[in-house]
DNA sequence: TATCTATATTGATGAATATCGATATACAAT
DNA sequence: ATTGTATATCGATATTCATCAATATAGATA
């Protein structure tokens, strides 16, 4: 019996009989697949992203997107924040104004690993 | 004027110009579906859920489970219990041993979530 | 320059959560 | 029945996080 063999046998099977597990993704790949996980797992997140998928252009100023929250300016401005952390959305200033825009790569990203 | 052609111009006009965001989705289902991602948004559960996936028939025995993700007992079935109660899994005994069965209708819903 | 408005940051607080050791429960085997 | 093993629950702890009021910053306008 080869050592090949051996592990094999190791591999499929377990106390509790044949057809064990595979191997777990990569730690490091879990932590930072969970990370952008993390950032979508909040309802007024998924609420802004939602308005921003709706948006023309998919970008909007935060002027329209603080009071259907029905939150405070300061916790809107954090999620924000969030999301743009985490890549899934761009800002950038015209004027007075802030603008949020999706990036799409990122939700293709998260939707490409449920597949 | 009509009351209708007024709110059209309510809902596309705002402080910052036109193109304002579309209506977030309902907060209720925000919440249900940022549960559903809370669950699933943890670097160990992520770790549980490729396992289940590259197992036969997409089950396994947490005998098989719990050593490969280098925490102690009582945390991966903390774990298991939080992916049983959104759904994602199902638990069944047989014997001494606990199995658990991917749910594919729930991760087909994260999916479908992303289009 | 002074003021007004839009947005971001700070600081505080309460709630949720990941983790573990200790213990309980459930089932098997002797 | 007793013993052993597999899994779940309990209790405690440290960390993270959502939220808000207060304040700071940055840009526009007068």
């Amino acid at each position: 019996m080869s050592a090949n063999a051996a592990m094999l046998v190791l591999e499929d099977i377990s106390a509790c009989g044949p057809n064990p597990a595979g191997s777990p993704i990569d730690r490091t790949a879990a932590e930072s697949m969970a990370s952008l996980l993390k950032a979508v797992a909040d309802p007024a997140r998924l609420q802004l992203l939602s308005m921003l998928k709706q948006a023309a252009n998919q970008e909007a100023c935060v002027c329209d997107l603080t009071a259907p929250l029905g939150l405070s300016q300061p916790t809107v401005s954090h999620h924000l924040k969030v999301l743009t952390d985490a890549g899934l959305v761009t800002r950038e200033r015209r004027g007075s104004w802030a603008w949020f825009t999706l990036v799409p790569t990122q939700l293709e990203n998260l939707k490409g690993f449920f597949e």
